[in-house]
RNA sequence: GGGCGAUUAGCUCAGUUGGUUAGAGCGUCACAUUGACAUUGUGAAGGCCAGAGGUUCGAGUCCUCUAUCGCCCACCA
């Protein structure tokens, strides 16, 4: 056995012990023997393949490495699985950043080969958070590893399609959805972010009114005006059909001899009498909200933009111009005609795909939709009785407020990369599925599909034809709201569903959290978590978000480097306390002093009783007020750090043990054990405190630093010692 | 427009149900030092607790308003 000597070195000692945990198999609950407590079991929030680890990784990963730790060592049987998530829009994205460097597209290579190479991709690349997530030292079971696109995983996905198409919660809808030109796919409004535009407000002559817009491209698809009901200026207009002569386009191939659109003017709430001229034009193909309005007055759905975001035939010579072109180019025109009234400045927040960072361009597309009331309702049940506790409690609220106004979820994706949905046209009834570049041609067309696990060997409706799998994917978060069962194979689930905690950052609350609880009622019939921790974000010092590509993230693996994984993670748990963190450098110095005093401390106690340090296990007999007052310290301690951890305060936990080891333990009993120990009547009784102590200590501690505390266990030869620190009982 | 959170020492933050001289880490200053540890020890300086008003014997803590910052949600075209 080592002795502790020297000064404590991370880089040689990390690397080593987390191989030895590893081999050991004690990751794995199913080794957990001596374990027979209940199940605690945790999630990971799936990092994308396509990820790198961040301080948000770190954060997140330590918090739960924690619990799993103090679980562990408290007799339950723990089980986290790692995995990563395929991350449709957002790893073909990358694919087709590096297909462009080597000249090619992925237009170019056709679907499949293109998912060859994103696999190729994957396997490459995919696995490299996983080596920097041991590098912290996590202690997730690695035999149990799962990417959603494995094939068991992409099974459960087609059957939660499936079942929810026999359930009746699919439907197919020819609907305006948010489309990303660039992506050429649909985005849910979850997929959303918004950019703030300086852009103009038009004032445009529109028959008998004016009225202002940001977009007067998209007026050729208008059908409608719109006025709140209460607006006593257009009273007498609303259910009046108008002919609007500044809508006639010279050329345009869809009404060449017809110079005049219908336009109905209705009533409706959704408009704001202050804005404006308090009368807004109706595009229901190309704007969300005009859509609903439409809908509620059953207004025409004329469209205007293609799927690459470029002005079609009905826009006459606009047609083939991108929708900002257009724009100028109308705007140039109705100067021209006398059309415009005015122009004002107008700062107004434009959605974007947050993933390309194209704006988003409304427009008409036939796509799956899920139904979501009752699945929202019962999502929201399971928080309100209880059954899900959210800490802190604040965040109840936008997740009951999301889930109370929620729309129907669009699960389809025109893209390649993703799980392709178990649906089979047939051919000679349906065309318009069959290129995913451009899915939509006739709304109003009739579609024949089977939904199935696999392809039919026969259509049932013409009964000749091969039929045709669509070519829409679902959407990625389809899948992994499966992942507290789907992540675990069939006999896993029988022993580690549901499970006990999940641990996250705020902005996945409804994106994953809100759909794993309704998918995890649905398909195990229980809730998969109990409790829901939301911890802050890690921002820079400055309070900015760290982010890549603004240059402001911060690399935790430099700090591991530097400091060792101990102390990094020391440093993040010091800070977190549930508000977002403004990093602090300063608090892995803190950390790293820390371990040195935990270091030399120990060996303190390793010299003063190597005769004998097997005595540790039974509790001593306090001799003195200094005996007293240790040990009183440590019973202290020992219940204040369950229930610190118990409540999910992380940083106070850390806070008080530091407090407790450096001062009442090392200024305070330390000093005076030397004098107790040169006194043969305290002599023994003070080695035997020492040695209890600092056993208790490395305990409460190695949840936080697991690292340092297996080493320096492992360099003493307590009684009833066990194979590693990690599965000694606290 | 709505919701949530923040505002306490030079910096980053604690401060539970209102109760004696408001705490920590980092930094700063002084002194110490060969005996676990200089990644140390002892001590010190440093705060009208964002502002205003209110409740109370008593407010960093509760209430109201204001200001600044951040995040989330939202259909002002």
């Amino acid at each position: 056995m080592e002795s502790i000597s020297g000064a404590y070195d991370p880089k040689n000692i990390e690397g080593v012990l987390y191989k030895k945990w590893e081999v050991s198999g004690y990751f794995n609950p199913d080794n957990l023997s001596e374990n027979e407590g209940e199940n605690y079991i945790a999630y990971m929030p799936l990092p994308n393949v396509t990820g790198t680890l961040h301080m948000g990784h770190a954060l997140n990963n330590t918090l739960q490495d924690i619990l799993i730790r103090f679980y562990r060592m408290r007799g339950k049987k723990t089980l986290w699985f790692p995995g990563t998530d395929h991350a449709g829009i957002a790893t073909q994205f990358v694919v087709e950043k590096q297909l462009k460097k080597e000249g090619t597209s992925r237009f170019a290579l056709g679907r499949e080969k293109f998912i060859e190479k994103v696999w190729e991709w994957k396997n490459q690349y995919g696995n490299i958070i996983y080596d920097q997530l041991k590098k912290l030292g996590v202690s997730c079971d690695w035999s149990r590893v799962r990417f959603t696109m494995d094939d068991t995983y992409a099974k459960d996905v087609q059957n939660a399609f499936i079942h929810y198409h026999e359930k009746g919660f699919l439907y197919r809808g020819y609907r305006t959805v948010n489309w990303c030109p660039r992506c050429a796919t649909s985005l849910s409004e979850l997929e959303l972010e918004y950019k703030e535009e300086e852009s103009k407000l038009y004032f445009i002559k529109y028959g008998p009114f004016t009225l202002a817009t940001t977009r007067p491209e998209t007026k050729f698809g208008d059908t409608g005006l719109a006025v709140n009901p209460r607006d006593a200026r257009y009273k007498e207009y609303v259910g009046k059909e108008l002919e609007i002569e500044s809508l006639s386009i010279e050329g345009s191939l869809d009404e060449p001899s017809k110079k005049k659109n219908i336009i109905i003017v209705v009533a409706d709430d959704a408009v704001d009498v202050e804005f404006g001229t308090g009368i807004v034009k109706v595009t229901p193909a190309h704007d969300l909200v005009d859509f609903e309005i439409g809908s509620r007055h059953n207004l025409p759905l004329v469209e205007v933009i293609n799927e690459r975001g470029e002005m079609n035939s009905r826009a006459g010579k606009y047609a083939g111009m991108k929708t900002g072109d257009a724009r100028r180019k109308i705007v140039e025109d109705l100067k021209t005609t006398g059309l415009l009234e005015k122009e004002e400045a107008y700062t107004h927040n434009v959605a974007v795909c947050y993933r390309c960072g194209h704006v988003i361009e409304p427009i008409p597309s036939r796509q799956w939709f899920l139904k979501m009331e009752a699945l929202a309702d019962t999502a929201l049940d399971a928080v309100k009785n209880g059954k899900v506790k959210i800490h802190p409690e604040n965040f109840e609220k936008p997740y009951t407020v999301w889930l109370e106004h929620i729309k129907d979820w669009t699960v389809s994706r025109q893209i390649w990369w993703g799980h392709q949905l178990p649906v089979y046209f047939c051919k000679n009834k349906q065309e318009a599925s069959s290129n995913s570049q451009f899915p939509i041609s006739n709304g109003e067309q009739e579609e024949k599909y089977v939904v199935s696990m696999k392809k039919p060997e026969k259509c049932p409706f013409c009964e000749t034809c091969e039929m045709e799998q669509s070519p829409d994917v679902l959407d990625t978060w389809f899948s992994s709201a499966l992942w507290p069962f789907a992540g675990l194979s069939e006999s896993d689930r029988k022993k580690y569903y549901p499970g006990t905690t999940l641990i996250t950052a705020r902005d996945i609350l409804n994106l994953w959290v809100a759909r794993m609880i309704y998918s995890g009622i649905e398909f195990q019939n229980e809730i998969p978590f109990k409790d829901v921790l939301i911890h802050g974000t890690i921002l820079t010092k400055d309070g900015k978000r760290m982010s890549k590509s603004l240059g402001t993230g911060i690399d935790p693996l430099k700090y591991i480097e530097a400091y060792g994984a101990d102390a990094t993670r020391f440093g993040i748990v010091w800070q977190a306390n549930g508000q977002d963190i403004r990093w602090d450098e300063t608090a892995i110095t803190a950390g790293k002093k820390f371990l040195n005093k935990l270091w030399n401390a120990s060996r303190f106690v390793q010299t003063q009783t190597e005769k004998d340090d097997s005595r540790s296990l039974k509790i001593p007999e306090a001799k003195t007020d200094a005996d007293r007052n240790i040990l009183a310290a440590l019973a202290k301690i020992t219940k204040d750090t369950e229930t610190n951890l118990r409540m999910f305060e992380f940083s106070k936990s850390i806070r008080d043990l530091y407090e407790f080891f450096w001062h009442d333990f090392c200024d305070t009993y330390l000093e005076i054990s030397k004098k107790q120990l040169s006194e043969l009547s305290t002599k023994e009784n003070t080695e035997h405190i020492l040695l209890f102590t600092l056993r208790e200590t490395l305990k409460l501690f190695h949840p936080f630093v697991p690292f340092i505390t297996e080493e320096i266990y492992g360099r003493f030869s307590f009684d009833q010692k066990k194979e590693f620190l990690m599965v000694e009982r606290a």
